[in-house]
Parts: structure tokens; sequence; C-alpha cells
DNA sequence: TACAATGTTTTAAG
DNA sequence: CCTTAAAACATTGT
């Protein structure tokens, strides 16, 4: 379910626990969200420890407890955080539960493509502060964005707008959005925009990111009307800059929904 | 019933 | 070693 701005909504959920000690530590020992982690050292490390501090970067969140303890969180595609009251019992898709004295912090996966990853040091953990620039950082530059594209000149622009090795908290919906604007084609190979086309996927880029976290991060508030968000997935969807027909198709992988009016590949061998 | 879902990770091929 | 495409992961809803 979340990118970028969503993952920023699920983060603020659990700021009501700020500060507060953690009573007691309930967790599903063998959910497949705990791969790879020790959840007896966690549930041991986190009993009794004071949440100090969360913070996000693209789709990942970093969060300390007590002085040393650090849990890692991703939410995968329906991952949530949520603060419930204290004695919420706890439902089958709710791996992990925080209690503190005034609620409770819960995180739920049905599907279970999310991730929790304990760790202990006394600063933070260098998988997440060696993460590549955000897309609002001034550390990502259009020069390093267009060197990353040749990099991946053969693959459909959609598909290279999904690694977050580069565009840090970019899902679906944001990349159909930022090519729509854009007024590229999703795919169209990397390696082949024009200098132009690159400043325009710049330019959205950040447009995007910062109006989401803006509004959705604040809220979970649907984009406007006049965004591709709201028309993607109506079957008989218009694209509300041309009043043309909306198209959906799978392009590297994923469902993408874009306006054929709007977004036209480069001719590439004209008939003769 | 079959398929798709706002996401990574692994595997395999070129 | 690098890029690219596809499958896999597990559950729910249409």
């Amino acid at each position: 379910m979340p990118e970028l701005a969503e993952v920023e909504f699920f983060r603020r959920q659990w700021n009501p626990g700020l500060n507060q000690p953690v009573r007691s530590v309930h967790l599903h020992p063998h959910s497949r969200v705990f791969r790879g982690t020790d959840t007896e050292a966690l549930a041991a490390a986190l009993t009794g420890s004071i949440f100090q501090h969360s913070q996000r970067h693209g789709k990942q969140m970093i969060l300390r407890f007590g002085s040393r303890h650090w849990l890692g969180i991703r939410l995968g595609m329906t991952g949530k955080l949520r603060y419930e009251t204290p004695d919420y019992p706890p439902g089958k898709a709710d791996h992990l539960v925080l209690r503190q004295k005034n609620g409770s912090l819960v995180f739920s996966d049905p599907r279970q493509f999310g991730h929790v990853t304990y760790y202990s040091s006394e600063t933070i953990p260098d998988t997440f502060s060696q993460l590549p620039p955000e897309i609002l950082d001034d550390r990502f530059t259009f020069d390093g964005m267009m060197h990353f594209l040749k990099r991946r000149a053969r693959s459909p622009i959609k598909a290279v707008l999904l690694m977050q090795e580069q565009f840090p908290g970019i899902g679906n919906w944001m990349a159909d959005e930022i090519l729509w604007r854009a007024a590229i084609h999703p795919a169209q190979a990397a390696g082949s925009l024009t200098p132009a086309q690159g400043k325009r996927l710049f330019k959205e880029l950040r447009e995007v990111a910062r109006f989401a976290l803006d509004t959705i991060g604040h809220n979970y508030e649907d984009p406007p009307e006049s965004w591709l968000f709201p028309h993607r997935w109506k079957n008989g969807g218009r694209c509300p800059k041309t009043g043309g027909p909306l198209v959906r198709e799978t392009i590297g992988g994923r469902t993408t929904c874009w306006s054929p009016g709007r977004q036209k590949l480069p001719n590439q061998d004209p008939p003769r």
C-alpha cells in the first residue's frame, strides 16, 4: 500500500507513544515479517525502554528505543502502523504490539511483505544512515539522476523510477503521476530521454514528492481531481488534462496507467 | 474461479 | 561483474 507520503503518515501514527516506556512486547515469533531478526532479543530489549524517536527515509523507517535499541520497519504492500487502546486485543495480522500506559503501538501486515528488524548499537545502524539521498535532498542532483538513467538505458523509464537505490520512496502511483505530468510515455527507454525530458522528470519528481508529503503525509487525504491519481484505477477513466481516455497495461512488471494523448513514444523507425 | 493488489528479493538469462 | 525480465513471497478482495 504505502509509498513515500503514506509511510510518513504511518510513521506519525506512533507519535503519541513517544517519550513513554514500553511496558510489554507482544509478537508472533515466527511471523514472516521478523525474518532474519532475533525476536527474543527484540522483546527483551524493548521491554521497559522508552520510545525515543522515529524517522523515515524513502519507504524505510527507523525507530530508537532507550539508548541502544533500534527497530527498522518497512511496510511492504499492506503494512500499517496504528495507535490503539492500552488493552487492544491483537488481530491475526497484528504481528507486533508494544504496550504502553496510555496506548498500544501496533504493526499490522496481512500479506507479510513488510519487515521488522531489531538492531543493537549506540549509533544509528549503517544500513539506514548510508541510504542514497532522498528526492528532496540537495544531494539528489539532475546529473546524478541522468547518470543513473544511462546505466539503465534499455529499461522502461517506469521500471527505473521504481528503483529505490536512486528514487527512494517512489512507488507505483507516484511513478505514474510523475510521468503523466512530465508527458513521458512509461515505456520509453530510460537512456533515450532527451535533456528536456530529463529536466521535466526531475522537476515533477520533486513537486510530486513535496506535495504528497505536505498533504497525504499528514492526513492521508487523496490528491485532487486535477491529478491522475483519482482517475487511474477507474474503468473508463479520463485524463484530467486532455479529456481523452486513459490506458492501463503492465510495464516494468507493474500495472501502469497513462494518457496516450499526452504521453507518446518518440518515433524510432518512421515507416518508409 | 482467476486475477490483481501504492513492494522488495531472488533467480536466471543475456 | 553488469543489466534486464520474470518469478516468488502470503493474503485478501473483486
